[in-house]
Parts: C-alpha cells; sequence; structure tokens
DNA sequence: TTACCTATATATAATAT
DNA sequence: TATATTATATATAGGTA
C-alpha cells in the first residue's frame, strides 16, 4: 500500500512474500489489539506462518481458544444466518462496489448529457446526437421541466420573466436589469449551481 | 486516526464507539483477506459485537474452528515458547518503543550540546552553562576532536589555514580567499554538514 | 537478515447529508 | 441509521544501509 499500488494476488517473490508478512502480521494485530480496547469487544486474531514457524495469535492462545471454542458452540443455524463469514463478507464488498460502480456510471451519464445539452444550446444540431443521446437528452430534459414545474407550483403564481433570446450571458451583464433579475430568479428556481439556465426556450 | 489522533483507550461515547466498531471490524476483515491472499497463509479472525450481535468470522467459521483447533493441538510447551501472544506481541513493542525513545532523547541531547557549543563560540560565557550541560559540551568537543585527528591522520600532512580569530561570518564573504578556503577545507575535513566549524579554537 | 526511510496507499475520525 | 466527504493518521511497498 505504498510507492504502488498492490495487486490482491500471491506474492511469488519469496524475499518480498516473507517481509509483507511479517510487516502485515504486525499490523493486523496492532488492530486487533486497538479494536478490543476502543470498542471493548472480544476479538481474536491467529496467522500461520509458512514453513516451520509457529502462529501468531492474539491476545493469547488461551482467549482464542475461548472464543473459537463459544463459536463452535453456536449453532448451525445461527452460524450460517448470522455470522459473517468471508463468503458474506465478499458478497458484501461486491454487492456495494457494483452499487457505487451503477452510482458513478449513472453520474457519469448525467453529466455527459449535460454536456450534450450545452452543446446543443450553444448551436450543435440535434441532428448530430447519437440515438442514446437523444434519448437521454430527452429523458433529462423532461425530468428538468417536471421539477421545475413543481417548484413553480410550490410558489405559486410568479412573475414571468421578459422573453431572453440568443443572448450571450456576457452581454447581459450590461444589459438591462430586469433581465438579470429574472434570470437571477429562474435560476433559484431550479435550485441554482450545476443546471442548466433553460430560461424560456425548453427543448 | 484521520481528523484526530484517538487515544488508546475505550470509547465511551455510545455513538462513536458503535460507528469505531463498525468500521474498524470491516477494516480488520478486509486485512485477513489480503493477508492471507498475499502470502497464502491461513489467517482467522473473530470479533464478537456487544450487545445481541453475532460474532464477525473471517474467513469462516470452519476455517476458524480448523486453525484453532490446531492451535489446541499445540502441545503446551509450544504454546508458551514459540507463540507470539498479546504479552510477547506488547513487550516487543515497547521494547521497541523504548529503544527509539533512547534514540530520539540521545540525540536531542547531541543537538541541545551543539546549540550550547554554537552559543559558546558565539560569545555565551562557558560559567552560564549547567554541569551537565558543561560536561556534555566537553565530551562532545572530545569526541569532534578525536574524530579530527583521524581524518586528520588518515589524510596525512595538510596545509593549516591561517588563524581566524572572533569573525562574523558574514564579514568573512568580503575576507580574503585564503581564509575562506581553508575554512572549507576544514569543514570537508569534519564531514560537512551539521558539524560545527572550530577553526583552529578547540575549547 | 534487520532496521530505517520516504512516497503513496489506505484507514478512519469528525462532520455533514 | 446509512452514506458521503474531507482532513489526518497509519500502514506499508520498494529501496538503502
Amino acid at each position: 500500500m505504498a510507492r504502488k499500488k498492490v495487486t490482491l494476488a500471491y506474492i511469488t517473490n519469496d524475499a518480498t512474500r516473507r517481509a509483507t508478512l511479517k510487516k502485515r502480521r504486525r499490523g493486523l494485530l496492532k488492530k486487533v489489539n486497538e479494536l478490543s480496547i476502543l470498542c471493548g469487544v472480544s476479538a481474536c486474531a491467529v496467522v500461520y506462518s509458512p514453513q516451520s514457524d509457529q502462529p501468531e495469535v492474539f491476545p493469547s492462545s488461551e482467549e482464542a481458544k475461548r472464543i473459537l471454542t463459544e463459536l463452535a458452540d453456536l449453532p448451525e443455524i445461527d452460524k450460517n444466518k448470522k455470522m459473517v463469514n468471508q463468503r458474506t463478507f465478499l458478497e458484501q464488498r461486491l454487492m456495494k462496489l457494483s452499487q457505487q460502480a451503477r452510482r458513478l456510471e449513472h453520474e457519469n451519464k448525467e453529466l455527459s448529457t449535460a454536456v450534450c445539452l450545452r452543446q446543443c444550446l450553444a448551436g450543435r444540431s440535434v441532428e448530430s446526437l447519437s440515438k442514446e443521446e437523444a434519448e437521454d437528452l430527452l429523458d433529462l430534459v423532461d425530468r428538468k421541466a417536471k421539477a421545475l414545474q413543481v417548484r413553480m407550483h410550490q410558489l405559486g403564481p410568479l412573475m414571468l420573466p421578459p422573453v431572453v433570446d440568443d443572448v450571450d450571458v456576457r452581454e447581459m451583464v450590461s444589459y438591462d436589469g430586469a433581465a438579470i433579475e429574472a434570470m437571477r430568479q429562474y435560476e433559484w428556481i431550479q435550485g441554482g449551481g450545476g443546471g442548466v439556465l433553460l430560461a424560456n426556450r425548453f427543448i
């Protein structure tokens, strides 16, 4: 975990593997120690060394035996139902990672679509979009519109802003205050940052 | 291990302790998993949760039982002689930390003495030193002198530098080149960086 | 082999959502 | 309660002595 991201696979180089075992074993026992003290729980760990070495046991072989005996005494049903073993541990991790991947993928797609929207507003022809892009864009705009309607409904009657046609925002700086205020209002309605200013040219 | 260095002691706040247990337990099992894969060793860990929760076992209760059975089968002598349990683990850590503390203390003392030396060279009266400081300083200077003699002997006959009295280094910048070169030579003899330039006014 | 160093990778405490 | 974020603290890989 340093100098280089290590791949989770058996280390073939002897010296490296032994060094890693030594370092990580020490680190692991330290963690077990900390956990049991910080949280006041009983915990134990056993790590076998390869060759003739003896296992390292924490916190003591007696405590480990006691804990493992309790474990053995649990009825099979409980063991399979409630315990977290390697399989469930890995399954949990996998599930969580998958979720995260999906989230990120979705987020990525939304951002891509937002880029499409801006490009189209900036003059890109809708024909140049792929089918998927077009669908996503339609969906995005649809959702934005609905959200906007909800908010407008929540706010009740509202003074509509004057129509603003293809005006470069930079020009608006020296435009009249009413239009700018209207746009501010719109931005607020849409929730501000990150939203695309659709003004009154939806679709 | 973040935002604040945590003291190794039971966490009294309930919510905090539970959150810590959850996070660290997950981290611990991840480590056991990595260790067993990276180094190809069998390892297991069991962490009991407080209340009604079930223990978390890695990699599986079967494997844990198998490992602990092996453990139980070891003769008592081996267990006490070769196994690393909590006591020996803590003793090892303590020993190592003590060594480190001694090293740092010694280093610290050397640095303090070096400061004394510089102060004295800069005009501080030797009378203002405490007995211990004076002794340390004497010792330091003695060692420096011996090291210097060794190096001079190694180098053979050497052109001695001209005497340089109480001269502010800043003045020396505009001093004559010979003196500066002599000082450089001396610094080199003494090993450079960190050494105190004693010139020819030892003691 | 052991210890030490240092750049990075991870773990995680406190906090916000 | 769970998750996300962020600032720090630790762990540790690869090298060196």
